[in-house]
DNA sequence: CGAACCCTTGACAGAAATCAACTAAGGTGG
DNA sequence: CCACCTTAGTTGATTTCTGTCAAGGGTTCG
């Protein structure tokens, strides 16, 4: 890997407080590697190697069920996925293919696994990391649950506007049909939803979202930090972002 | 709390690896409580105090916004909840309440923060309570997204099934209507999916399930271990079982 | 004994998936 | 450079699934 990953890493929440030594331990059993787009790097129900930490690039975490997939999370740097598969030594429940071209730096897991029986800080630092997934995953759910997909439509538009300093306009991350998979719903329906919204302060553009009202599609969406929030990341805001 | 209480809680997965001396320091910050039933325990969004060890009883964790509610998990003992929150120092994602009458263990989230900052074994096992913990909500979350609610149904009984040893019969742990939020539908909709489930080897009566036909049951079920196992715990089988 | 409450059932309405057709944009190869 | 192909996205028609409303039976508990 090159050595000038390493201080990007180092930022990570994951990697910050951990002693030097076992850093540069940890990063010298790693490697780097630079896939194309639409490559399977996981596939779910195999046993988990490795954690992954997205240098650059986006991947999307997908699962199946007979013929069925659906998305369960984008992953942009800088951030690390699979976490907890790696401490289990369990077999991944997801998979995970990447979206464009990407860089993504390996750990074995057995490496990880004896790094934070030796270090203290990396512990808590893993627990704190832990702690932050399953809260996130819980969001998920209760926003599937609790909402219906034109509402749940409305919340991820706000949010984005919101992380954006609550701008007017953004553009959308990614695809939109991988957009309503991860939102829990089919592409059509996702574009019928957007279209209704226009009656609530939304219009589209392409890829570009504007929103012409804002009161009326906060009525819509009812943001609720429970739901939509993100816990607040000691010290680096930007170096965990895994909110698409 | 009861002297007794200590070796039962002490068989946790999330205990029994930690120092003597820092055990009974936690436990001494501890206290026991018994509460009726439909009591609310914790309200969303409030501030995370506590983590929670169920001794006797059931509780419902459950969300709300706006109007709705639904059932996120319901915990049996002996097994501990809400222990996110508490090392997140961050508000309840969940609310939670009794079901019936039950003793839960109450312990403040500051002296489990202060303890695995300094029981490295104590903090090994937080990191796989938590892994675990992930992995379940990962695998409610794919339920919910890949299957329809008759599937739901299915797979919960051959689930249920398989955790009685393939039993052929087994009553339900809890109530009709709250299995139905749990499985994210209404109880009319529970109620219609049991009743169609006849033609696939399912029969009811009262709160018994009866298999007439494990096969045709299996089939429309799809069973997935990686959505419907759970992971191997670490020594007691018995001893944290969240599934219901 | 009455009052809740849970569960079930039917009728209906609304939400969401599916199927099909069409457009637009992007990439490929001649 | 253009013709072609592929794919994402949109829209409409239709079916399927799910929630809502209403009513009635059964049980529990005060």
């Amino acid at each position: 890997m090159r050595e000038e990953d390493k201080p990007e890493i180092r930022k990570l929440l994951l990697f910050r407080d951990m002693s030097t030594e076992n850093f540069d331990r940890l990063m010298q059993a790693a490697y780097a590697q630079t896939f194309p787009a639409q490559l399977e790097l996981i596939r779910q129900g195999e046993p988990a190697d490795f954690l992954h930490i997205m240098m650059e690039g986006t991947v999307e975490l997908f699962s199946g069920w007979r013929d069925r997939e659906t998305t369960m999370a984008v992953v942009r740097p800088v951030s690390t996925f699979i976490l907890a598969a790696c401490i289990k030594d369990a077999p991944y429940l997801m998979s995970a293919r990447t979206v464009e071209k990407s860089r993504i730096i390996m750990i074995p897991a057995k490496d990880l696994r004896a790094t934070f029986r030796l270090d203290p800080e990396f512990a808590v630092s893993t627990i704190t990391e832990l702690a932050s997934c399953y809260r996130s995953v819980v969001r998920h759910a209760k926003s599937l649950k609790l909402r219906n997909s034109r509402e749940r439509v409305a919340a991820y538009i706000y949010r984005q506007s919101s992380l954006a300093g609550n701008a007017a306009s953004f553009v959308l991350p990614v695809e939109k049909r991988l957009l309503a998979s991860l939102l829990g719903m089919t592409p059509e329906n996702f574009s019928r939803a957007i279209k209704s919204l226009q009656s609530d302060g939304v219009a589209m553009d392409g890829m570009r979202i504007i929103i012409t009202n804002m009161k009326s599609l906060e009525a819509v969406a009812g943001p609720d930090t429970l739901i939509d929030g993100s816990d607040p990341l000691s010290g680096f805001p930007a170096a965990t972002a895994p909110s698409i």
